[in-house]
DNA sequence: AATCCGGGGAT
DNA sequence: ATCCCAGGATT
């Protein structure tokens, strides 16, 4: 006999859920998988277009293996988070190879692989393979620590313990993946983080945040993250009709996307004319001229603040200085992936203009 | 345990 | 501005 909680939700689910999308019901692990790494800190509404854009590109996990990941890049471009990418190839790859194209069938099987963690296991061993695996995501955490109006930290050790215990013991196991989709969808569309529709809620009478006034303080975070601000210069550095980019491949930020010649500093430089000693060293002794200089562009990431500033340069010689870069058409320029910060700017009808 | 990794939408 | 989103990997 499991709780009243878990009776309630089914009894919403069946009777007030409406909530609709693509892979609601679907069997195929494939399809699954790759909507819950693009689902992976992700808003459905955002996710929406890439997932159809991926099913339609690679509508088989071996057509993923083996298309060009330059190709796949462009695809997940602007989604963020680019390691969910890297990790979504590296796993179709091993899935084709050592598992003979058949996604692995077990929660514990699932988990080994790539980008794939405690949440993305439980929930694609529940929808497609009917393992009793309780999930625990945002909309998860969020309904129980109201519901039983829990205090305990959601991002700390004890608290993801505490959560994933509480989740599996309101499991309905005999239809775990009905049950993990109808929790996700109350917290998302009934105890939404803000104004929740209380009024409205089928567990409102046994809600401890509703009775005790809690519902706007739950759940609780400890961390707040710290911030730090960079400044980026982008030269853009035409030579014939072609531009120097690269690929970043440090580890940092936009890891596998591309980018124009980076000048970086912690602090903004006083006058991009005067002090910027950056376009000296490159190109010494040759000749150079610059015709246009950008506004400051801004790019907010959860940790960082990225100033972003485009200057446009022309050379009549090829720039030997320039190490890892490489000449690129300007034609074949909106193969690669960039930033949103540099497709921001490629975007406007004035660098255009500039540009082409 | 702490930190990092994006971009967008709501408030 | 701040929070949060169908989290996971790294150190």
């Amino acid at each position: 006999m499991k709780p009243t909680f878990t009776e309630k939700l089914l009894e919403w689910n069946n009777a007030q859920n409406t909530r609709s999308m693509p892979w609601k019901g679907e069997k195929d692990p494939y399809k699954i998988w790759l909507s819950e790494i693009i689902l992976q800190q992700t808003r459905v509404e955002q996710g929406l277009a890439y997932y159809e854009k991926f099913i339609a590109a690679f509508p088989t996990i071996q057509q993923l293996a083996k298309a060009p990941e330059k190709k796949v890049f462009k695809l997940w471009e602007g989604l963020g988070y680019y390691t969910r990418c890297r990790n979504l190839i590296a796993t179709a790859q091993i899935v084709v190879k050592d598992h003979k194209g058949k996604f692995p069938r077990t929660y514990d099987q699932i988990k080994e692989l790539k980008g794939i963690g405690p949440y993305t296991a439980a929930a694609i061993a529940s929808f497609a393979f009917n393992e009793p695996r309780a999930v625990v995501d945002g909309n998860v955490q969020r309904v129980m620590a109201r519901y039983f109006g829990i205090s305990t930290p959601i991002d700390t050790t004890s608290g993801k313990k505490l959560y994933q215990e509480l989740a599996t013991a309101l499991l309905d196991t005999e239809q775990p993946g009905i049950y993990n989709q109808a929790i996700m969808d109350f917290g998302a569309v009934i105890c939404k983080p803000q104004n929740p529709l209380c009024s409205v809620c089928p567990q409102q009478a046994d809600c401890e945040a509703f009775k005790h006034d809690l519902v706007k303080q739950l759940p609780v975070k400890e961390k707040s993250l710290k911030k730090k601000e960079r400044w980026f210069y982008y030269f853009i550095i035409q030579y014939q009709s072609k531009f120097y980019i690269r690929e970043r491949t440090d580890k940092d930020i936009w890891q596998s996307l591309h980018e124009f010649v980076l000048y970086e500093t912690d602090t903004p430089v006083q006058s991009i004319f005067q002090d910027l000693p950056f376009l000296k060293t490159l190109f010494g002794k040759q000749s150079y001229s610059v015709s246009h200089i950008s506004k400051v562009y801004h790019q907010q990431l959860t940790h960082q603040l990225i100033h972003g500033q485009f200057i446009t340069v022309t050379t009549v010689k090829p720039v030997t200085a320039l190490k890892d870069y490489v000449l690129i058409d300007k034609k074949q320029l909106k193969q690669y992936a960039f930033p949103r910060i540099i497709n921001t700017f490629l975007e406007e009808k004035s660098s255009l203009a500039q540009l082409f």
